[in-house]
DNA sequence: TTTCAACTCCCCCAAAATAGCGAGGGAGGA
DNA sequence: TCCTCCCTCGCTATTTTGGGGGAGTTGAAA
């Protein structure tokens, strides 16, 4: 059924909205004939984005509850590459079992397949299918269309990033190189001493980079900086 | 063509080792009559590892003298999430000239077509198709094989992160809730003072978890444990 | 040419974080 | 039962950061 990915991708290239991308990915539904499609997408500012099929009703309720910080598919997919079906995340724990329950009455399924997707500048998004039936069909499913699904996940990105890209309006900061370096030093664990040592310049010196960097990053202290720019991608420790 | 993806797939499942990636990488030139195939890529640990068709000669000199820091493909594609036709790049600029033509007298082809490809703690990867023909042809090959190369991308990215984990003997500590919540807060910004309001505990018991998570991560400071609760996706900030 | 951003260095002092010593109650496993 | 881990709280002294002043060089872009 190599058709289906075609229509997908053509459906695609008259998309120029979030609105139509949400109505693109409701007709995913129909086209597989999968209850659930999710695409949803953080950025590097921490706005969130979501296209969906699921109530929007469960869709408040999730944000409301900031439920991002429990579900183990979110949980389980940042730390991994390839993507994952749900049976093989983690649902141990309290209130993972009680965030399974909530979203099934919700009218999630009990099957789920879910592939990361990473954009420049730590952005991280989602895309997962979900559908009620046996885990012998939804084996037999995900395995036919791993790579349909794949291709759907990197051209929905790839185009929510472009519509994105037109109203971005953050003037957002480059970090200069040497701000770069005190930033992973801190982060590696150094003080401001050690770090100046290392980068051969004085504490003060290391101290203006810090600063520097924080103001960019509209950073509350050091450690905030640090987090806001591993979070971004722009640092590495 | 539908056959060669299943072709790489099938071959990809054999590979255990890096050198029989490197031998796959090898493969593809063949599979898909392209010149050259390169998929290089950088971990969190900042260690680079590549498996390419490019002559060693040039790979050495492209290591020795860092051109990965005005390489414009490395560069362009740094920022990008889409796949990219090397003539969409900037290749403006003294060092990229001069850059291209010591890659040109080193056999690379004249046409490139580059996919960026990121996985998780900030891993970054390239994976390039290079080749010697005319612009039409090229339009023609990648506009024929964009999915393929997509899904190879994601394939071989797959398949060396698997490898590479296998090497990696992180010890594995548990935090405790209170922990990374105290963790979580403190990375995004507020103060011990605010934390412990915010958790509504006095700052002093805050200051036992920080402690407390410090030691388990084997951090040497608060920045340094928020660095690593990060690194390890125990925290989201 | 001017301008601007990045890089480098110095002072002082208040605020915050770290390091050391404690304590006790509750839940769960050996 | 005992032991361990988690959660909670207090005190004091020392070290590290943060915020406020400055000032000079270099190199690239406008």
């Amino acid at each position: 059924m190599q058709n289906r990915i075609i229509t997908f991708i053509e459906r695609l290239q008259q998309v120029t909205t979030l609105d139509q991308l949400q109505a693109l990915v409701v007709g995913l539904s129909g086209l597989y004939q999968i209850e659930h499609f999710v695409y949803h997408s953080v950025n590097s500012a921490g706005e969130p984005y979501a296209a969906l099929t699921y109530s929007v009703d469960w869709v408040d309720h999730y944000l409301d509850r900031d439920f991002g910080r429990i579900d183990p598919v979110v949980l389980g997919c940042y730390q991994r590459f390839h993507p994952v079906d749900w049976k093989q995340l983690d649902w141990s724990g309290k209130a993972a079992k009680s965030f399974m329950f909530e979203a099934s009455d919700a009218g999630v399924g009990n099957q789920g397949y879910s592939i990361p997707i990473r954009g420049p500048n730590g952005q991280f998004a989602l895309f997962t299918a979900n559908h009620t039936c046996s885990d012998d069909d939804w084996v037999k499913f995900t395995d036919e269309h791993v790579q349909d699904l794949i291709l759907i996940a990197h051209y929905l990105n790839q185009k929510a990033l472009e519509i994105e890209r037109g109203t971005d309006k953050l003037a957002y900061q480059n970090l200069s190189p040497r701000e770069l370096d005190a930033l992973t030093l801190i982060g590696m664990g150094k003080s401001r001493g050690h770090a100046a040592e290392s980068l051969s310049i004085s504490e003060h010196t290391l101290r203006v980079y810090i600063e520097s960097a924080r103001f960019k990053l509209g950073a509350a202290n050091t450690t905030h900086a640090v987090a806001l720019a591993m979070a971004s991608g722009k640092i590495i420790v």
